[in-house]
DNA sequence: CGTGAGCACT
């Protein structure tokens, strides 16, 4: 290590070079501040060698304070430089104080192998050092960090023995070690002991009943709380987004702004609106978060940046969400991947294609969720070779090990591709159970190409399966009997499923007016002007039908109904609804954007097309696998979703 | 030397 000048430090880590660390850590020491707060802004093992550097130029090794001796364990363990931690650690002439160990915890706590903590602590045990409430704090975080519940219940039990349980910092931490495990009843217990609560304590055990899934229970308690911050907030509206409770997030963080002036937004709480923004297909309400996070001068990180081009492609913007791209210049892993993952849902599979390959180019690894966007993208443009190229040297190019959902994608490429039995072929020799989504695209396909042989075959293979325990299977097979029309089949399937709950997941649409999110069931009686719509819908499809452009097709219909009834049904679809809706409260001639939670079914898709032709006008519907744009009677999926 | 939050997905 060669010795490195303050100022090249403080040029290294410091946006202004002339700062104040220069001056004054020169005049207070070593143990001042600044010297800690320098520390914590290192985030490379290299940028740390350096600042030790200068540290061992000023004072020999064996006379660093002990406490800065911690903050660099801690910091070299966190960052991954574990042999310097452990150099400073064990090779000193003076046993490890309480303080080091604790370092060394802490530090390893927060790295990929937080199980090392937990060794640390057992070994300080066994050779008798006295725990004290710095190395609970750590090691029950460690717990959570590790995701072992067992290690955390005797660690608390460790410091129930000690009396540290009362400790404010250990409390919380337990109450958010028991949330982190959704175990909100104890969580709640443990609240409830505590002799002093602060906002860590009520963030960690709303955070529990959000991870039980508690969202009313989570609610009242932020109401009870005193003065919820930032982090708070944080959390009640990301536990809406993580239970699909897009709206209220939206509506959670307008109360924010407007009833709590004084608690500032973050970045988590931007994430998480841009988020729900996107899950909705919400452009204006995206658009106006976007300007509101510029007003506010909020510094946009590479996270903020992934979400507005995620919001922007998943509202249906790519053109916008490309330019936000090509104007960051400091992309992670995380903005080249949802850049990538929305070019391929919309279509654009040969430049998805391109930025991954010049994402590897550049010498960064695409991770699992990279590979599954580029996967997608080959699969929604048909470029079956590029997929496989790409799936068949995921592991040795990149390390990837394919999980369920890239065999899903790899399934899907063959199946549309023209081969769905090479596809069927990979259902059978993968190295995991199938599950319904996998059989689910084969099927499609083989409906697709009218392979009524080949998907009879696939059925038999499931029936099989689905004489075992999984219920899953039940529910599946007795819609693929309906969608073939063998209601016998179905009566028989739907018999032995008796007494167990089905789920059923009902179609769902989205529109959005003038900043105002619709939300539309299939057959929704709820919506206030439902019966105009109706009526606005039959009037549609009346037209549609008299002009040639439409026929009800009912093959989509799941249910043994007699044939008015499934017309009805297929007439009322969610999707269906969105657009006479849309028709109904938007000026002629401007786009329609409809976002809807299952994939677009053929009888919706054609009438979407004829919608298109009839009425001159754009409409945008993003599926759950997809985007599709009809204009003039056409669609950009080229009838193959 | 401390405790709480978020994104990309078949």
């Amino acid at each position: 290590m060669h010795p490195v000048s303050k100022r090249s430090i403080s040029i290294l880590l410091f946006e202004n070079p002339s700062g104040a660390f220069c001056t004054s850590s020169s005049r207070r020491g070593f143990s001042s501040p600044p010297i800690s707060h320098l520390l914590k802004k290192c985030s490379t093992v290299s940028q740390l060698k350096q600042v030790h550097a200068h540290l061992i130029v000023n004072s020999p090794p064996t006379s660093l304070p002990s406490s800065l001796r911690g903050s660099l364990i801690c910091s070299y363990a966190s960052l991954g430089g574990v042999a310097y931690a452990a150099i400073l650690f064990d090779r000193f002439p003076s046993l490890p104080s309480i303080l080091l160990w604790n370092s060394m915890i802490q530090g390893y706590s927060k790295t990929t192998a937080p199980q090392q903590s937990l060794r640390l602590f057992q070994q300080m045990l066994l050779i008798g050092v006295t725990p004290d409430d710095y190395t609970f704090t750590f090691a029950i975080t460690a717990c959570s960090r590790y995701g072992s519940f067992k290690s955390g219940e005797c660690v608390h039990g460790l410091a129930r023995k000690s009396g540290f349980v009362f400790n404010q910092f250990v409390g919380n931490a337990l109450v958010s070690f028991y949330s982190f495990f959704s175990r909100s009843s104890d969580a709640q217990k443990l609240f409830d002991e505590m002799p002093l609560r602060d906002v860590f304590s009520w963030t960690s055990l709303i955070r529990g009943y959000v991870n039980a899934g508690d969202l009313a229970a989570a609610k009242e308690i932020f109401k009870e709380m005193p003065d919820p911050n930032d982090v708070t907030w944080a959390v009640v509206i990301a536990g809406y987004v993580s239970h699909h409770r897009y709206s209220d997030a939206l509506r959670c963080f307008r109360d924010l702004l407007q009833q709590h002036p004084k608690v500032k937004p973050n970045e988590a709480i931007f994430v998480c609106v841009l988020s729900a923004c996107a899950h909705l297909g919400a452009l204006d309400q995206g658009r106006w978060a976007h300007a509101y996070i510029d007003k506010i001068h909020f510094r946009k990180s590479s996270n903020i940046y992934t979400a507005l081009i995620d919001m922007y492609a998943k509202c249906g913007r790519i053109d916008s969400a490309k330019e936000i791209f090509d104007k960051f210049h400091s992309k992670d892993i995380l903005t080249w991947t949802s850049m990538i993952s929305g070019l391929g849902m919309h279509g654009h599979g040969q430049e998805a294609l391109r930025l991954f390959y010049q994402l590897v180019s550049l010498g960064i690894k695409p991770d699992g969720v990279t590979l599954l966007g580029v996967l997608n993208g080959c699969s929604h443009s048909g470029l079956v070779d590029e997929g496989c190229h790409i799936f068949d040297n995921m592991i040795h190019l990149w390390g990837v090990v394919p999980k369920i959902e890239h065999y899903g994608c790899f399934i899907d490429l063959l199946s549309r591709g023209g081969c769905p039995e090479k596809a069927f072929e990979v259902v059978k020799t993968m190295p995991m159970i199938p599950d319904i989504v996998i059989w689910r695209c084969l099927l499609s396909a083989c409906r697709i190409h009218g392979n009524v042989h080949l998907g009879q075959q696939i059925v038999d293979h499931i029936a099989q399966m689905a004489t075992g325990s999984h219920s899953g299977g039940h529910t599946l097979l007795s819609n693929l009997y309906a969608s073939m029309g063998q209601w016998d089949k179905v009566a028989k399937v739907r018999k032995s499923m008796e007494g167990r709950r089905i789920d059923w997941a009902p179609g769902c649409s989205c529109i959005e007016i003038n900043g105002v999110v619709h939300e539309f069931l299939s057959a929704d009686k709820f919506h206030p002007l439902i019966k105009e719509i109706r009526e606005k819908l039959d009037e549609v499809l009346r037209r549609l039908s008299g002009e040639g452009y439409y026929i009800p097709n009912t093959t989509p219909v799941l249910f043994d109904l007699v044939e008015e009834e499934k017309v009805q049904a297929v007439a009322w679809h969610s999707e269906k609804l969105a657009v006479a809706l849309g028709l109904m409260t938007t000026e002629e001639g401007t786009p329609i954007r409809i976002t809807k939670n299952l994939r677009i079914c053929e009888d919706c898709h054609a009438a979407m097309k004829g919608v298109s032709e009839v009425y001159k006008r754009e409409i945008v519907v993003r599926d759950r696998s997809r985007f599709h744009t009809f204009k003039s009677g056409n669609c950009t999926c080229l009838n193959y979703w």
